[in-house]
DNA sequence: TAAATATATGAGCAAGTATTCATATGAATA
DNA sequence: TATTCATATGAATACTTGCTCATATATTTA
């Protein structure tokens, strides 16, 4: 039953059962955060942004972002177990790039987004 | 200078600067992270892909999900927050929507790359 | 008006996380 | 071979966050 984790009745009773039968599956879903959740710190989506324009290697990373070597290895560690990035070894250096074609689609409409989001919020504050 | 965040050298000046000038600015980039660090909860991925479907009331969301009352509504008002839901009340009840075009958008490429994900793993396994 | 009901919210807590520091690894060079 | 340099990583820490519990608010109903 519902009733043992949600204190009031279900008031529509088809609405959630249409929905239900609608709804993606668990995994899925999981797997949707997931992903979201790598991009969700404002580091490694300067990182993606970055490696959006070109490959580049660890060390230029951590001086384009003014941050410490370790702190982008741990980053990239994350990015790479998230397959959002791949590394190519050259020498000592090891060069990463964008490891996914959705990846910069997603994040073009998520910058659309903020956008037209910021466009909205300086109309709203200019009428009143 | 780059030096004191970055203990090795600069060992491409050219790319960094590059990369720099193509550099989308700070706060696009950190409205962008913040938003998919909304999107980056499993709740609240299950509780935007339910919105998807269909408009619903606090209580079905809660019913649905299997959660309590108190966490949907924390939720929802961190998504109200984040201008992804409008709610509508109605009585005593208060009816949530997807307040955004995008979000969609963006949920649906998120599934293509998981689902991807999923069965390029797959062949490695089978491969293995 | 009093009771019941749907939703919202503050405080507290347990779990997760981003960074730093110290150090390991592995490749190039002297 | 010893040293230097680029990168990786474990441990510690400060900070964040999602949930629960208790309670407040607001609307309906008896």
């Amino acid at each position: 039953m519902e009733r043992d984790v949600c204190q009031c009745n279900v008031i529509h009773g088809d609405v959630v059962q249409r929905v239900q039968k609608q709804m993606p599956d668990e995994l899925p879903i999981y797997d949707v955060s997931e992903l979201f959740r790598v991009f969700g710190d404002s580091t490694r989506a300067r990182m993606i942004c970055a490696l959006r324009i070109e490959e580049m290697c660890v060390c230029d990373l951590s001086a384009l972002l003014h941050m410490t070597q370790s702190a982008i290895s741990h980053q990239l560690r994350i990015l790479r177990s998230a397959r959002l990035v791949k590394a190519r070894k050259q020498g000592r250096e090891v060069y990463y790039s964008l490891d996914d074609a959705h990846i910069g689609e997603i994040f073009s409409i998520a910058f659309d987004h903020v956008t037209e989001e910021r466009k909205g919020e300086s109309n709203v504050l200019s009428l009143s």
